[in-house]
DNA sequence: ACTGAAAATGTCGAACC
DNA sequence: GGTTCGACATTTTCAGT
């Protein structure tokens, strides 16, 4: 699908702030009601816009302490790496996982409450993963940046 | 605030869908209408949900070429962290940038169209930017998990 | 892309358990 | 804390142009 200035302008406010109503997205593009309402439903339907989600206050949840862990497997088989996914998937403390470049072959992002619950995390849901080799672990001291949209 | 199972519930199944009615979401936690409206309202109200946003298809935008860029300050003075934070605020490429420990002093996420906009990216927009020592990219090969969710 | 109109929801007060 | 009922305002949604 090919986007134009329009819905390239849809995008950003959307990712910005979903939750205006149509009227007020309409007001903002100098547009009808109904024409916004039908290419927000073309975004959507042809999966531009993914989802909706809310986001979350990580200090008012007690999810301030966010990490990202290093990991390299014992070995690259096939084998090896689809399992590796498939357990790391259902780790909750997980919220992201990179198969990456570099010395290492995984970044997670990880939120736990703190530096005790990451070390519990490490303990006894990490490294208890068949197939790691190594992680070394960063911490983040502030976020000085934290956002889920993208520039168009 | 202090949550509670239920409250825990809607913010979980606001942070996988946000775009349900209320009647809905009333549904999935056998509670009426009304008292769904208002437990959202007030989670809404404390800053426990921040905002809600559209999460966008990273591949139907160009945006598929995710890097991980780390960089280490030439010095450590106020002056130079403040400096570095509020200019990387400005570069629309960055989605993330955290101050973290180790190595590096910061560790930003980029999104770019592809290797060649990333090289763009360092030359002309990072690289540029006072006070940076050194920087270490690191490519990511396959987003294996990507949620903007945290687990409660 | 716009107007107009029906159907569905959001919003909130009130009475009550 | 929770429920139900009711009612108005607002929005979504869609047909016709």
């Amino acid at each position: 699908m090919q986007l134009d200035q329009i819905d390239k302008k849809i995008v950003g406010i959307l990712q910005t702030n979903s939750n205006q109503t149509n009227k007020q997205i309409a007001l903002q593009l100098n547009l009808s009601v109904t024409a916004t309402y039908e290419r927000i439903k073309k975004l959507e339907k042809e999966g531009v816009i993914k989802k909706y989600v809310a986001l979350i206050d990580h200090d008012k949840v007690n999810r301030s302490f966010t990490a990202f862990c290093h990991i390299k497997l014992a070995q690259h088989t096939k084998e090896y790496i689809s399992t590796f996914e498939k357990e790391i998937m259902q780790l909750e403390e997980v919220s992201e996982c990179f198969h990456v470049s570099g010395d290492y072959d995984y970044i997670l992002k990880v939120y736990v409450e703190d530096m005790k619950a990451y070390r519990e995390f490490m303990v006894n849901k990490l490294t208890v993963l068949r197939h790691i080799g190594s992680t070394h672990s960063i911490f983040t001291i502030n976020a000085v940046k934290n956002s889920s949209s993208i520039a168009l």
